[in-house]
DNA sequence: ACAATTACCTGTATGC
DNA sequence: TGCATACAGGTAATTG
């Protein structure tokens, strides 16, 4: 499920592909995975535009067109983006291609079809409903342990639900929520308030570590998560504490727990998360 | 203003 | 074997 580090690679692995390719047709299978404008409109005012650049807002895909229009996507559980090089039959749950030149193409694959894609002028970007609220980058030098300080202040939700709240700081899913609660020694259950300054320091140190690492193993595939080139991540093997209920925790041996946070399975060491 | 809950989706795993 | 059910979870919308 992308996260920000999956959306990361994602980026990275279609910028040499994408980057100043022409869009000369666009084919929507599935009209219900456009959420602006109608599907018609969508493909009129793609085709024939030439993509500048790729960007990464929280986990949105931004690809950058030519007349300040972008392609704004959220892949949500299983969505991918992923590039073609020649004419490959269409994978299932295929429901846009982006057709390129030379017979290459991008698209955008979905089972579960919660996915979004959207068009949106550049100017009317920073009004997209998602992404207008968006909370800081935290890998941005600026998110230091000050500016997460004041995102706790005075919440009395569990610390888990506050990392998983894209107003409050973007990118960050439940896997990497977990990952990142055990790597600060934090129980995931703690009110986000109750934090002292020493523990709100080393989960920002946490955090930046955990999403680097994701970014480093080109991301987590536990179930369909796959690169812009359809490749698969490697940090599934690194996980610490997500989907490992029962076994030993990595630092003290401990069963690893879990409990239903918030409605989102939590996972944790129930001895060195405190 | 904030917090908790539900709808949206389908493939996979599990229980009987 | 076949069927029903639970579960995965990000976000918008809804309810409290």
């Amino acid at each position: 499920m992308p996260e920000l580090p999956e959306v990361e690679t994602i980026k990275r692995t279609l910028t040499p592909c994408l980057r100043e390719q022409k869009i000369a047709r666009v084919e929507v299978y599935h009209p219900g995975v456009i959420a602006a404008p109608g599907p018609e409109a969508f493909s009129r005012l793609l085709a024939g535009r030439v993509i500048t650049y790729l960007d990464r807002r929280g986990k949105y895909l931004l690809v950058h067109l030519s007349g300040e229009y972008c392609l704004v996507a959220h892949l949500r559980m299983t969505g991918r983006l992923v590039f073609i090089e020649g004419a490959a039959p269409l994978a299932p749950h295929t429901h846009v291609v982006f057709s390129l030149a030379g017979g290459r193409s991008l698209r955008f694959v979905d089972t579960r079809r919660f996915g979004r894609l959207y068009l949106a002028g550049e100017a009317e970007l920073e009004t997209l409903p998602g992404l207008r609220d968006l909370g800081p980058e935290p890998l941005d030098p600026a998110f230091d342990a000050r500016a997460l300080g004041a995102i706790l202040a005075g919440r009395r939700r569990p610390i888990k639900q506050v990392l998983l709240d894209q107003r409050l700081v973007a990118g960050i899913g439940n896997i990497y929520a977990d990952e990142m609660l055990f790597a600060a020694g934090i129980d995931p259950r703690r009110p986000a308030a109750s934090l002292n300054q020493e523990e709100v320091a080393r989960l920002r140190g946490a955090m930046q570590r955990v999403l680097e690492q994701g970014i480093a193993n080109h991301g987590t595939s536990i179930r369909d998560y796959v690169d812009g080139s359809g490749r698969q991540g490697s940090n599934q093997e690194h996980l610490q504490v997500y989907g490992r209920t029962g076994r030993p925790c990595p630092r003290c041996g401990q069963p690893l727990e879990r409990v239903r946070l918030g409605g989102r399975s939590t996972h944790f060491c129930p001895r060195c998360q405190v």
